[in-house]
RNA sequence: GGGUCGGUGGCGGAAUGGCAGACGCAGCGGACUUAAAAUCCGCCGGGGCAACCCUUGUGGGUUCGAAUCCCACCCGACCUACCA
């Protein structure tokens, strides 16, 4: 008898042996294919819980299968490090967020080597290291050169317990609330930093049509660029300004018998008349109070103020009133609208109740022109009517008449127009990257220049309650000369969005900190651009779907622009990506401290060794799917290492050894075998860990029973182990290690690790007899054992003579009797 | 309101047009043990003595045959929301 399976001895032996092998470190070897796994990067919080283990060890499995397949796999790790909880436990505990974070990252490193996993150690990188965010500023600096980065005085999305603004994407729910603390936002006018990737909307919507990422996550990108074709039409007022609209139906320009603009709208002021202002300037009062009170959107009644203000219809020269509504948003398009109150349904409502007037401009299906119940908004059906020129019209393709009639007149123009925002990427904390410029008041905004990179975090900081930016009270921070004019001048206080620093993160781990402690020039490039050439861009990656609009859509863009940049010549920066699901306490609700359902994996590994805990991860279901952690499921995972283990490591009886197998019994465990290795290789390949496990499951319970036989003396009887081993190592890295270790022999002492990936042999799989079952009127009634690929007609004679059919079919008339080979046959009576 | 995914034993799930319930958990019976745990062997959707019958959220349809395809509905999860 060998020793019983021990994870808490072999685990942390063979995690040292690998290190000190250094089995997982990174080698350039242009004669491999390679292959960059990648995982989305942890936040360094202080613990990793469950769900980096749902997310990670997964990786970890396929990027091993990989591996074993002949990759030369890239499968790098760093932290997250910049963030708010930094600063709140700095704010708490009156430490410096940085203490607090090195402190994590370090208790982080040890919980993550425990995992087992291959991460490519020699490759790591904490992006709030100034060699890391240095380049975050030279970024910063070649986009504002490329007028990608710009600053804009403008209403934001504020967070006031964060005591930050927030990008549109991190404003979250139908309450608006921050993405990270849940408080309702509030609107702010303030001057901020934003990336135009507006800039690459047509791009980022095309390029999803060339990568292999889950239809969920582009649906969701797509709805988020929201683009709508439509035209531009510039309304006027009585006094002559412009109010330019966007339209995605400008067939119905005729229709217009309003114009609504959003209370915020910059013209409001101007056209309002004195009798109207304050009513305006109430209702205006009122929807900026409701952006601070969670405007819901359930109680959909349109509300809205006349400006006393006309606007000039330049189809048709119709004098039309203004109004303004909060069902009108200044965020999108123009922040203007022309009112359709016939063929719109927001515009009927809000007609209906202020007795505004409805004009009919397209008929119905079967040509009516009456007066209308609810708006009619077909673009299919109907044709035009008081619409001047264009009277007549079929409604299908009449907006591509009009708009091409609006150019040639100049009234207006074809537009495309983007839901999406640019990217507001200033915040006002401090534990971030700080923005490089400089406020003179001489020469106003100049950026750093480039050798004078990193502008660093001072370490002394003085932290306040509120929250507020120690930054704006570092007199050694703040104060600086002007680059151009030599006087005195003021840094940027704003930090950098931390999705900057995950935008470009993965090209980083080729060759992090690189250029330590060098002078920046214009010309440099991040990364080592040899490494970059060859490892980049990233094969595999994977991680959560909440970042679907936001990580996910940032990382495309950086890629663009940095290609843009000329530092590297790829469009896209993951070609793959899968999403896992969530794992949920078991309770299946989420887990939080507050439910008390959090699931520590720590006292899992201490209790059942990372190889079981990884292994039940997998097993609970698909690894998309997610699902709740059963505490005593995981035990039959555990069982299954432990009857593996002595299946492997117990010598078999020297009787069974000596005796002669039956050739069957040989065959049979050659079959099960091979079909194994084909199933565990499909499954690999797609991510489904669960069958996979399954059929490792089935190998195993066929092999104990195999043992008991004559069968472990025969040549196939070796095959079978090694090669369970093998297709273990990727899911069970530590067991499989250990097992090897005695099964292995000519490579004795190599890793399993460094072992091909076992093939299946799809002729030896085959099964020699099959059931072929026999139905009447599609009820199986009896069953037929004959050899695969048994003729038709054979089948057929055969199932109408087997023993249980006649007294289904006597009296009865054969219809049909289908036959389909290795399968079945159904006997049709009527 | 719109979009996406899902609904199969007591539980997690398998099967994506051809034997529903692989694999595992829980449960039940047995062996070992003074006993228990662990381990091993067996049973395990429901009804019925049996022959058989019923069973994949509900109702319809297509098909020789449907968990799987189509239509309608119910329920749940997630995303999104006055998008002009």
């Amino acid at each position: 008898m060998a020793d019983k399976y021990n994870p808490q001895e072999i685990e942390p032996k063979w995690q040292a042996a690998w290190d000190a092998q250094g089995l997982y470190n990174t080698v350039e070897d242009p004669d491999r294919t390679k292959w960059y796994a990648l995982t989305m990067l942890p936040y360094p919080s202080g613990d990793l819980h469950t769900g980096h283990w749902y997310a990670m060890t997964p990786s970890d499995a396929a990027a091993r299968w990989r591996r074993m397949n002949g990759y030369n796999v890239f499968f790098p790790i760093g932290f997250d490090a910049f963030g708010l909880p930094a600063e709140n436990a700095a704010i708490k505990n009156n430490v410096h967020p940085k203490q607090w974070t090195y402190r994590n990252i370090e208790r982080m490193r040890g919980q993550l080597r425990q995992m087992g996993a291959m991460w490519a150690w020699d490759r790591e990188a904490v992006t709030c290291d100034p060699e890391f965010y240095k380049w975050n500023q030279w970024f910063f600096l070649k986009l504002y050169d490329m007028d990608l980065a710009y600053r804009e005085y403008a209403p934001v999305d504020f967070c006031p317990t964060c005591n930050t603004t927030l990008a549109r994407e991190q404003v979250w729910g139908e309450d608006r609330h921050c993405e990270r603390c849940g408080t309702p936002v509030i609107k702010k006018d303030l001057e901020q930093w934003k990336f135009r990737i507006t800039a690459y909307a047509e791009e980022l919507l095309d390029g999803l049509e060339t990568i292999d990422w889950p239809e969920r996550v582009k649906i969701m990108q797509r709805n988020w660029i929201g683009r709508s074709e439509g035209a531009q039409v510039i309304f006027t007022t009585e006094a002559g300004d412009p109010i330019e609209i966007f339209t995605t139906r400008p067939d119905t320009l005729w229709g217009a018998t309003f114009m609504v603009l959003a209370p915020e709208h910059p013209l409001v002021e101007k056209v309002t008349t004195d009798e109207q202002r304050a009513a305006v300037e109430a209702y205006q009062a009122e929807a900026e109070r409701k952006d601070e009170i969670a405007r819901t959107a359930a109680d959909k009644e349109k509300t809205g103020v006349f400006t006393g203000g006309y606007a000039i219809n330049p189809v048709n020269d119709e004098r039309i009133p203004i109004w303004i509504a909060d069902y009108v948003m200044m965020t999108y398009g123009t922040g203007a609208i022309m009112a359709v109150p016939a063929h719109d349904e927001r515009d009927f409502a809000f007609a209906k109740k202020y007795g505004l007037e409805i004009r009919r401009v397209i008929t119905g299906p079967d040509g009516a022109e009456g007066e209308l119940e609810e708006a009619w908004s077909s673009k299919y059906e109907g044709r035009l009517i008081n619409s001047g020129p264009f009277d007549g019209t079929p409604v299908e393709g009449a907006a591509a008449k009009v708009t091409a009639w609006l150019e040639e007149t100049g009234k207006g123009r074809f537009m495309v127009n983007y839901r999406m925002r640019d990217w507001l990427i200033s915040r006002q904390r401090m534990w971030g990257t700080p923005i490089p410029m400089i406020h003179c008041p001489t020469c106003g905004v100049v950026p750093v220049p480039y050798e004078d990179l990193p502008v660093v975090l001072p370490d002394d900081a003085q932290f306040k309650p509120t929250g507020e930016s120690p930054l704006k009270y570092h007199e050694g921070f703040l104060h600086v000369t002007c680059p151009v004019c030599g006087g005195d001048a003021e840094r940027e206080t704003d930090t950098m969005d931390t999705f900057m620093d995950s935008s470009w993160y993965p090209y980083a781990y080729v060759s992090p900190y690189w250029k330590q402690g060098e002078k920046l020039t214009p010309d440099d490039t991040p990364w080592d651009p040899a490494m970059g050439e060859y490892w980049l861009p990233v094969d595999q990656y994977t991680g959560g779907i909440e970042h679907a609009t936001m990580h996910l859509l940032y990382v495309r863009f950086f890629a663009k622009a940095v290609r843009d940049m000329g530092v590297f010549d790829f469009d896209e920066p993951m070609l793959r990506l899968f999403n896992q699901g969530m794992i949920l306490g078991p309770d299946g609700e989420k887990m939080s401290k507050s439910r008390g359902n959090v699931v520590n994996p720590d006292e899992y590994v201490a209790k059942y060794g990372a190889d079981t805990v990884r292994g039940y991860l997998m097993f609970i279901g698909p690894w998309d799917q997610g699902g709740p952690w059963d505490p005593s499921a995981i035990e039959g995972v555990h069982r299954f290492l432990y009857r593996a283990w002595s299946m492997v490591m117990d010598e078999p009886k020297p009787e069974r050894v000596a005796a002669q197998p039956k050739a069957e019994q040989v065959r049979a465990l050659e079959r099960k075998l091979h079909q194994t290795l084909i199933k565990v290789n499909d499954d690999m390949a797609n991510f489904r860990f669960n069958t996979a496990i399954a059929a490792l499951m089935e190998l195993n319970n066929a092999m104990i029973k195999a043992k008991e036989t004559a069968v472990v003396g025969s040549p196939i009887w070796e095959e079978a182990v090694r090669s369970l081993v093998l297709m273990m190592a990727p899911i069970f890295p530590h067991i499989a290690e250990e097992m090897w270790q005695q099964v292995g022999d000519s490579e004795k002492g190599e890793s399993v690790h460094l072992q091909a990936w076992p093939q299946g042999d799809s002729e030896k799989a085959k099964e020699y007899e099959i059931t072929v079952v026999v139905q009447v009127n599609g009820k199986v009634r009896d069953k037929l054992t004959v050899a695969p690929g048994t003729a038709k007609d054979v089948l057929e004679s055969q199932a109408l003579a087997s023993p249980n059919v006649p007294k289904w079919i006597d009296g009865k008339q054969v219809r049909k009797v289908i036959v389909v080979p290795n399968k079945l046959v159904n006997i049709v009576v009527g």
